[in-house]
RNA sequence: GCCCCGUUCGUCUAGCGGCCCAGGACAUCUGGUUUUCAGCCAGAGAAUCGUCGGUUCGAAUCCGACACGGGGUACCA
């Protein structure tokens, strides 16, 4: 095999960079790196009017912190412009394109009409043998060929083939100079020696045109392999308006970059050796391009939370990690000793402040009304007792052996009076940790200060 | 409408002609451990492999039709 490379080409169009897209890098990733080839980043921020500032930004960001890193870029296609321009007119020349000074509105019309009379909407070849040039602004199309077939294979699904009368003629370069995705993205391709275009089923229709464009080029054409679209739980492809499409959203909520890896890596393809939980260096030994499914697969949040979950227990850092995800508010010297106490009931990190929140701030409102006379009790028992959570709890118990109750309702009065809620870390464990007289102080209802 | 892609437990998947009256994981439920919740351990339910037809001694696996789902159909990517 010639070299591997691959490449991502995020447009900066959202707030960040989209599950799918992290989902598609990783592919890329994993493959280039497993075959000893390069990962590309480029920019292709040819619309203007959707252009959002910052986006790129936070695109770059999300990559690193996913750990995905790519050895060249980022490009930018807006820096490229005179090189579209010149392939674009190359085409015009040898007759595979032409110059289109329809207006957007008759365009419209064109389609509206098209509509009305049921038939596909598709351009009408007004400007096809246009024998001039004219003055004005102007667009580049494809002259796609009125018959025959324009095939190609895909890794993943096998060969796939269109009938060109059935293919527009797409518009390559618009009238602001800028290339369309389908001319930007076969030119750089080309250029950047891409061997391998990994993307989203989202652009299988579109395929033909630049399988074309490459046969007009003369130009070898890389190696396709469409992934399946990650859908939301109505099967719909996954979007924004029904769950959570940025990588910053997950971060914001907890989850760790390398079990979102890990989860995404287990869709639509699975480890030869069944594992579930593996790292992104293991999946590059086994990875098989050939072996991604080709049905759509649902993002499930809770298999995520699961994943998530898996790597909190085992992670050596998760103090530094909750320190610098509560941005330094809970100090790391009061977090360490909490740790093995909370670690295991964690499935974000977000979930840190729900079970320890109580260490670091008295409860304001309690989820059950306290009894007065069972929080006197647990108070006495615990008056002269060594601060040891295991003295406690004998005391306690002998406590209420001798006075008939039951040592579960001493436990569950005990917790909320001093943590507010009825679940939690493990409570004696707890208060070793809080201290005797935070303890008391709280047991005597003592205000917030 | 037209074109293209797809269809195994609720979800992610294993399976690539006999090992499958379909295995694993998440989720759910039950029991155990237990001061709560988790975690851990044990167990349960959950897929007529979309439907119908064909090929074959034999089909989840191959072929066809249909149904359903998804994507595309822009001077958006």
């Amino acid at each position: 095999m010639n070299a591997v490379r691959t490449r991502i080409a995020p447009s900066p169009t959202g707030v960040d960079l989209h599950i799918g897209n992290a989902y598609t890098a990783l592919i890329n990733y994993v493959f280039a790196k497993k075959h000893n080839g390069q990962f590309i980043v480029r920019i292709e921020d040819t619309d203007r009017t959707r252009f959002v500032e910052g986006s790129e930004k936070r695109i770059l960001a999300s990559l690193a912190w996913l750990g995905i890193p790519y050895d060249e870029g980022p490009f930018h296609q807006s820096e490229r412009l005179d090189i579209y321009k010149k392939c674009a007119e190359e085409l015009v020349e040898k007759g595979h394109a032409y110059y289109c000074y329809c207006t957007q509105e008759r365009l419209a019309q064109m389609r509206k009409d098209q509509e009305a009379r049921h038939e596909p909407p598709m351009y009408d070849g007004t400007c096809k043998n246009l024998k001039s040039k004219k003055d004005g602004p102007h667009v580049i199309r494809l002259n796609v060929p009125e018959t025959g077939v324009t095939k190609f294979t895909d890794v993943i699904r096998g060969e796939i083939s269109f009938e060109n009368k059935l293919i527009d003629d797409q518009v390559i370069l618009k009238s602001d100079g800028y290339p369309t995705y389908h001319l930007g993205v076969v030119v750089d391709d080309h250029l950047m020696n891409i061997s391998h275009v990994i993307r989203g089923e989202e652009w299988i229709s579109s395929t033909p045109k630049h399988v074309l464009l490459y046969q007009f080029f003369g130009w070898e054409l890389p190696i396709y392999a469409h992934m399946p679209l990650l859908r939301n739980p109505d099967k719909s492809k996954l979007s924004k308006r029904k769950n959570p499409v940025w990588s910053s959203f997950y971060r914001e909520q907890g989850f760790l970059p390398e079990a979102i890896v890990n989860y995404l890596a287990t869709l639509a393809w699975a480890h030869p050796e069944g594992k579930e939980v593996f790292t992104i260096e293991e999946m590059m030994k086994v990875f098989d391009l050939t072996q991604i499914q080709t049905t759509a697969p649902v993002f499930d949040v809770d298999k995520l939370r699961w994943m998530n979950g898996e790597y909190i227990r085992k992670d050596s850092d998760l103090g530094k990690k909750i320190f610098e995800f509560y941005s330094h508010i809970y100090p790391i010297s009061q977090i360490t000793p909490i740790l093995p106490l909370v670690r295991e009931r964690m499935h974000t990190l977000a979930e840190f402040a729900t079970l320890a929140g109580f260490f670091f701030e008295r409860p304001h409102e309690f989820e059950r009304p306290k009894s007065a006379e069972l929080v006197q009790f647990v108070k006495s028992a615990l008056t002269n007792c060594d601060w040891n959570h295991d003295v406690m709890e004998k005391a306690i118990r002998d406590a209420a052996e001798k006075e008939g109750i039951k040592a579960r309702d001493v436990f569950m009065e005990l917790r909320v009076a001093v943590t507010g809620k009825t679940v939690g870390p493990p409570l004696l464990e707890s208060l070793e940790i809080l201290g005797r007289d935070e303890t008391h102080k709280r047991l005597s209802g003592v205000a917030y200060a």
